[in-house]
RNA sequence: GCCGGAGUGGUGGAAUGGUAGACACCAGGGACUUAAAAUCCCUUGAGCCUUCCUGGCUCGUGCCGGUUCGAGUCCGGCCUCCGGCACCA
């Protein structure tokens, strides 16, 4: 039997895939293009199993794209800034280049060896300045457009990465990376404005049907889109307006009080009483102490009053003006009308503090509702009541003419809000693309000119974070000329998110060493959208909407023609450990796919975790699967080769049915059903099922009983075309056994023979009263009538229709008979 | 609480409204062997009947209903698990 020898199979392979450069794309394609792109990864040293199932994926589909004739674009890259690495390096008392760079070049040779089809020349470093020199280009870009911009305010601060954070990496009010829970400061930031794009970060999500629905329900909802009324509500004493948004102005006439958010500037300007002052000031103290988490428990309401009262522009109804935490400075105005008849959080804080509370909306005509028996507020639409001249209008109809209303004597506007907030994106640290602005005392802020770009990230002594960035503290660095004026100036010593560094990264593959932009536009155009692009889901609403906002900024100032980046997501999924949570080097359960690729060689193990499970299912991963999988390849599928007869054949024609044997039509009509199985399954990721077809036609398959040499070499190459994307090296040997001097991957995938995709003979189920009762064998697409009477004949159908009266026949032709009796 | 997704043998998992459990793992049995490993073959959802015919019947895809000749699949109501959002006015 032919041994498998997988080391010298893959160590040959792979030489020789890389002296005919089969991966490498092309500048420009020429045929079809397909883009297939995977999520570049943080050079950790190593690859796990979750990387590992990511690269297999994006590998079989750029494989099975080049056999289809297409120009693929498949590169791969680092996403080397970042507190990651920098973590890493402090850990280790080494500085994070130098970390990063070690890491790199083992990182990439893992992933040369697994023998995956990246187009190496193509590899983007986000930490190399060639790279983030178009980083910071973009923020200037951003900056100019007035997109970029500096404000203070209150921010997400971790206190162990000892940096602010976006809102997208505070989970549960914790850091993301490190798990501390998250405090509030309120410092001068940068911010991307991406809530300028959210209109259209929604509404276009309608145009991508490839992306799973989850991602843009999620994106959807991050972004929070509610559309309401802003209306003017008076400061009693001050003749102030003070502005709140809602979305129910048909409960207008129901407002008992108002709220504003302990943070809110508003407070400084209701020129309280000095005893009020101290009362606001003191919870205010307090509730800054309150953990994220406490915050955000729904529930428990409280709140001070400030002594200050505000008029209903509605009715002239003076109401009392409070301040509570549940109410959110960041979100609309600040300042909530408070309606806690309708209001489930109202009528807690109403309930609380004594505060009246005004049914104003009845559910419908006849059933209207009485304070003393309300247990919680009544929050669905209804009739309007206690109204003044709005009473009796419902529902949607209320809200508009409400709206109509106000706008027309001017005390209240239309009004779109959105819970999405700007991109901060300047970090406090040392290991990131630093923000190419600098500080005039005359000018202003002032962007790095081009010709001055990149702005190098400089050596420091101490980059260890200690609450401000390490840049500050290197006078060399911070102390500039002002590119305006010439004057003393400073640069801006913070460092960007590394978000940023990976929200354009897919965009420089196409041109990686362009030194005079970005990238060359007629370079870029013809390779994008990304065709595939496959992750994982816990980009949903952190990567994957940056990414989506940089594509249509880009597209905004013509550098690129698309509005959205990929036409196509993929989210895998995850790889657990044994006990089914997730692999982390925390938990020290992180399972390496490098000793199994040397144990049991790279292609069983990518066979086996593509036979494990589909590929947007949770796995956990148990060598167990290598069993099957193993004893296939070994024993049957490779000694395949050795079956080969030499015969000369077109593998672009089809054979004539009525030239071959019964085995060899039955086996001819197997191999064309398995081409179209593995066809469809590849198509739609499904590699389990892939594998489970071609197992199927090679237990049905035995060289013995075919007598045609041309018959049976041509099923022995298809089915390793077949297995081509799964297995390459070995496919590619057993490809060469053949005969065959070129790449398998220079062949052409097959097509089926439409003609034989059938047999002559079909089994057809026969039902009585919809229960299984028997089966018939008979010719393929028999009349109904001859299968009927077929089935009457069976002796096990006789037993059930004897006697009884056939009332209804349903069949589906070449499948099924359904016979309804009496 | 709201929004998604999923519940199928001992296990991983298959099934355009049309024969549920493909393909594997595990387990059991057998062949080969002095023996073991390896390999190959057979059995394998549960229960019952019949018994060597390699048959038959009943039940069975989280639970309860519905639509249909026919439901794992569609509809309604629950339960459980996973994921996301979570005081967004």
């Amino acid at each position: 039997m032919l041994k498998y020898s997988f080391k010298e199979i893959e160590s040959r392979w792979q030489k020789i895939w890389d002296e005919q450069q089969l991966h490498r794309s092309p500048e420009k394609p020429t045929k079809e293009k397909y883009y297939m792109l995977v999520m570049f990864a943080y050079p950790s040293g190593d690859i796990h199993m979750g990387h590992f199932r990511n690269y297999i994926l994006g590998d079989a589909t750029a494989r099975y794209q080049m056999m289809k004739g297409k120009d693929v674009l498949h590169p791969f890259g680092w996403d080397s800034f970042g507190l990651p690495a920098e973590r890493a390096a402090i850990q280790r008392g080494l500085r994070p280049a130098e970390w990063t760079y070690r890491n790199i070049e083992v990182s990439r040779e893992t992933l040369k060896k697994t023998g995956i089809s990246y187009d190496w020349s193509r590899e983007v470093i986000s930490s190399n300045p060639d790279y983030y020199k178009w980083t910071q280009w973009i923020f200037v870009q951003l900056f100019n457009k007035g997109l970029a911009y500096r404000k203070k305010g209150w921010v997400n601060w971790c206190p162990e990465d000892k940096t602010v954070l976006a809102n997208e990496q505070v989970v549960d009010g914790r850091c993301e990376r490190c798990d501390t829970r998250v405090e509030k400061k309120e410092l001068t930031q940068w911010y991307f404005k991406i809530t300028d794009y959210a209109d259209r970060l929604i509404d276009d999500l309608d145009t991508l049907p490839g992306w799973p629905e989850n991602v843009k329900t999620m994106q959807r909802e991050w972004i929070g889109r509610s559309t309401g009324l802003e209306v003017d509500f008076i400061i009693k004493e001050t003749g102030e307006k003070l502005p709140i948004f809602t979305t129910r102005p048909d409960t207008i006439y129901g407002v008992t009080f108002m709220a504003i958010a302990p943070e809110s500037p508003i407070i400084d300007r209701l020129n309280l009483d000095d005893e009020h002052r101290k009362k606001v000031e003191d919870y205010k103290k307090e509730v800054l102490l309150r953990s994220e988490i406490e915050r955000a428990a729904v529930g428990e309401k409280d709140g001070v009053f400030t002594g200050k009262y505000a008029i209903n522009p509605f009715n002239g109804e003076e109401v009392q003006l409070w301040v509570a935490d549940y109410v959110l400075a960041g979100y609309g105005t600040g300042a909530v009308m408070a309606v806690p008849a309708h209001d489930s959080r109202d009528f807690l804080f109403a309930k609380k503090y004594d505060i009246p509370i005004k049914v104003v909306i009845h559910p419908d005509e006849k059933t209207t509702l009485d304070v003393a028996d309300m247990e919680d507020a009544y929050t669905d639409y209804g009739v309007m009541v206690n109204s003044g001249q709005f009473d009796g209008l419902v529902g949607h109809d209320a809200v508009e003419k409400i709206n109509d209303y106000a706008e027309s004597k001017d005390i209240g506007r239309r009004k779109v809000n959105y819970k999405l907030r700007d991109w901060l994106i300047s970090r406090q640290r040392y290991w990131g693309a630093p923000i190419p602005i600098i500080h005039c005392p005359k000018c202003g802020q002032v962007p790095v000119p081009e010709r001055d770009l990149p702005v190098l990230l400089p050596e420091v002594e101490n980059y260890i974070p200690k609450c401000r960035s390490p840049l500050a503290d290197v006078p060399e660095y911070m102390n500039v000329k002002c590119p305006g004026c010439g004057g003393e100036a400073q640069r801006d010593p913070d460092t960007m998110d590394t978000f940023v560094c990976s929200s354009w990264y897919y965009l420089r593959y196409a041109d990686p060493t362009n030194d005079r932009a970005p990238f060359d536009k007629d370079k870029l155009d013809p390779w994008m959208p990304i065709d595939k692009y496959i992750g994982g889901i816990t980009h949903a609403t952190g990567h994957l909407i940056y990414f989506r906002f940089f594509q249509k900024f880009l597209k905004d100032i013509g550098w690129v023609k698309d509005d959205e980046p990929a036409s196509e997501l993929f989210n895998l999924g995850m790889v657990c450990g044994e006990n089914g949570e997730v692999m982390s080097k925390s938990r020290g359960n992180v399972v390496s796919p490098t000793e199994l690729m040397k144990t049991r060689g790279i292609d069983m193990t990518r066979l086996g975790m593509f036979f494990t499970s589909p590929a947007e299912k949770e796995v956990i991963w148990s060598e167990d699967v290598m069993v099957g999988i193993e004893k296939f390849i070994k024993n049957r599928f490779f000694p395949l080769a050795a079956n080969f007869r030499g015969a000369k054949l077109d593998l672009k024609s089809y054979f004539k049915l009525g030239d071959l044997t019964d085995f060899e039509k039955n086996i001819y009509i197997r191999l064309n059903q398995t081409i179209k199985r593995v066809t469809d399954d590849i198509e739609r990721l499904q590699f389990n099922t892939a594998v489970s077809a071609l197992m199927e036609l090679e237990h049905e398959y035995n060289s013995e009983s075919i007598q045609s040499d041309a018959l049976n070499d041509y099923i022995i190459l298809k089915v390793i075309q077949l297995m081509a994307p799964m297995a390459p090296h070995l496919a590619d040997e057993m490809w060469h056994l053949g005969g065959q001097r070129q790449s398998v991957f220079r062949s052409e995938w097959p097509e089926y023979d439409t003609d034989a995709v059938h047999f002559d003979a079909v089994k057809i189920a026969i039902q009585v009263n919809g229960r299984l009762r028997s089966e018939i064998e008979i010719a393929r697409d028999s009349s109904e009538d001859d299968v009927v009477a077929a089935a009457l004949d069976d002796v096990k159908i006789r037993s059930y229709t004897e006697g009884k009266e056939i009332i209804k026949k349903i069949y589906i032709p070449n499948r099924l008979l359904n016979l309804v009796v009496e």
